[in-house]
DNA sequence: GCTGCTATTTTTAGGTC
DNA sequence: AGACCTAAAAATAGCAG
């Protein structure tokens, strides 16, 4: 209806190729933006839907960005939690461990209990959600685990080979539950512009719960803030 | 141009608020669709700007979804490489281990061990993006490591004390490497229709590669495949 | 569950500030 | 890095099969 206005200020949006894009100012912006887009699907997904969602992404610096409903950190939890081998036992495990480690280099060595013990660590903290399950489970291997200081291997591996034939009884149980409840306890929404901290600085940066926080400077004690997005 | 068809097949897409969707049937046909544009989403911000992106669904009969370029193990790895406790030390973790065992029940047992020795197997299938830094550790702590079998946790925590001094050092390299490139060797993606395995099976289901997987039922022993999405 | 359809909403490329 | 603008491109709600 109304003439085209000669000072068209813009043309749209164009169409451009899925294919990396060559200039770098321009790919900065489209990260950004794509970034951004991606995280708000994810938000709706989760609204929508009441379901979970993590993201992690590394931009080309190399820096991590993160999306998680309720945190991405539970998730991936969860998400490593689909076993390949249920049924090993401690002591398996420890073989396993020490193993690899013949063969690690010494940076190997170190991200592996780096990340064991991060594990350790993030299990830890949560068992909450778990506490439905521990009704479930007898008490007889509470019982021999008492005052455990370098023996608790000796005896959870014992602990371990009689658990293992309850497991898939126990894992039936717990699969079929979760599979029949739709509730997902779910308040708030998180997206963190994550970091990498190799001393023990912990900044956060986390966007959502409600609101957008407020950007934290990073403290590297080597290398400071990491440039380019 | 043309008239408008009197028989108007569909009154297209329509408006709708961003809370959970009521309706089951809905909310089904939703979460596919709308997970597939998040994943197809990642994929382009993937190829556009060549980033990495894991992203980690579950539905909300608890079923994992996940999307990862290049893949999603690689990607949380790196994630979780942000290390609280980064000096932590072979006996520590193991003794965390004992004490947290101490307090758990069989479920959280198994899950602890679960996840552990899943790490472990992802850590040894990699490696290979490690192999650079595997000239720079010395090969002292080799030597003490030979024919370990039970006591290899004694003679790894005596390793991963002297191992520490190292660390920080090491860290710092990796750090400063990564943070210095911007290649991201990449071939393909990869979206998994994840899975939780209770037994020893694992199916893979994992979409991408330049082409669509063929989907694939799952073998679960107890259950057979579970329903909804 | 899926594919296809279509009308509409939503995203976003390329600008400017 | 953000916020705002425009108009074209892309995603998708509801329905059919």
């Amino acid at each position: 209806m109304m003439m085209k206005k000669t000072n068209k200020s813009s043309q749209g949006r164009q169409k451009i190729p899925i294919a990396k894009i060559a200039k770098r100012t321009n790919l900065q912006v489209t990260f950004s933006k794509r970034r951004s887009g991606l995280f708000k699907k994810a938000s709706e997904l989760c609204t929508l839907c009441g379901v979970e969602v993590a993201i992690v992404v590394f931009s080309p610096a190399n820096k991590p960005y993160s999306f998680g409903h309720p945190d991405v950190d539970s998730l991936i939890d969860r998400f490593l939690a689909r076993n390949p081998n249920f049924n090993i036992s401690l002591a398996d495990s420890c073989q396993q461990l020490g193993e690899a480690h013949k063969n690690a280099s010494a940076n190997e060595l170190n991200m592996h209990l780096t990340r064991i013990s991060n594990q350790i660590e993030t299990e830890r903290k949560r068992g909450e959600s778990l506490d439905k399950l521990s009704k479930t489970s007898e008490c007889w291997w509470e019982n021999p685990v008492d005052e455990l200081g370098q023996d608790e291997l000796r005896i959870l591996e014992a602990a371990m080979e009689e658990l293992k034939k309850n497991v898939n009884e126990q894992a039936n149980r717990i699969w079929m539950e979760s599979s029949n409840t739709t509730s997902i306890a779910s308040s708030f929404f998180m997206m963190n512009n994550a970091h990498h901290i190799f001393e023990n600085s912990r900044s956060s940066d986390q966007v959502g719960s409600d609101s957008i926080n407020i950007p934290r400077a990073y403290d590297f004690g080597f290398a400071g803030n990491i440039g380019l997005f």
